[in-house]
DNA sequence: TTCTATGCAAAAATTTTGCAATCGT
DNA sequence: ACGATTGCAAAATTTTTGCATAGAA
């Protein structure tokens, strides 16, 4: 997505168009992974060129997570919170338990069933959250 | 299950019995939700008769967590980590957000797809977690 | 220009740790 | 009695906040 695409969803959602919210969203859009508000101002903290503080991070992250940009995701690393890109197709992920890498799965395995479980138990289903842990490839060669 | 069949569990896993450990794990075990140490705490230390230090809290849920006999959930409430007893019979409920009541499922909706997932990813699948949200009819006709 | 967002430093909140006292086997 | 566990206080870590400055509309 361009610089210009994402200042104008920004203006379609009452977010100020500055540098950091910029490169936050960017990068969160290409990362594609839930991350922690830690590692958005490390990647960024380094290059000498942007200005970005720990505590911005987490505003930003803020207002997107208020304005539906972005999602706190379910998962923790090492006990941070962690976020990611609100795609508006529902999406889950795999976690490594060695090396806490992050995988998305295509579509969603409970596709169908929400709706039979809610027919069958008389429940009006809002939502799901589904949590899968395992050993990734790498991990299982060492 | 009893203080005797939670002595025996602990028994089992290596775990020293006592009693901040024999009240977590009875608690946990009913309560059957992810739960934060907070709670935890402020439900021990508010009663005369038990000494329980949040720190121990922390401590207990660490070593369940360790013998597999808690899981840390992937929910955060309000910024803090949630933790659940880890039924060994694999099941999954149903929440409803309004009064809270649990229900469990029949089966588990992803027999099958871990399975595939597993060989279409080279993640060698450990486990899952899944929660359903939703309203229960009670709650719908209020 | 005006109002908002940012950086910085400090505070608040959560989680972990060291050590002496206590408890369980 | 011995080693493990707990309470307490303090440290470490994560997240939030106040305020002056810089930046966007």
């Amino acid at each position: 997505m361009s610089s210009e695409k994402i200042k104008e969803l920004f203006k379609s959602r009452g977010i100020k168009n500055t540098q950091q919210r910029q490169l936050i969203y960017d990068f969160l859009s290409k990362k594609n992974q839930p991350i922690t508000a830690e590692e958005i101002y490390m990647v960024f903290s380094k290059k000498e060129k942007t200005r970005m503080n720990l505590s911005t991070v987490y505003r930003i992250l803020d207002t997107f997570t208020k304005k539906g940009l972005v999602q706190k995701s379910g998962i923790n690393i090492e006990g941070k919170s962690t976020y990611e890109i609100n795609h508006m197709d529902h999406r889950h992920h795999m976690v490594c338990v060695k090396c806490n890498k992050i995988l998305p799965i295509k579509g969603c395995p409970l596709d169908g069933y929400e709706s039979y479980l809610g027919e069958s138990t008389g429940f009006k289903i809002i939502e799901h959250h589904l949590e899968i842990k395992g050993i990734c490839p790498d991990c299982q060669r060492k």
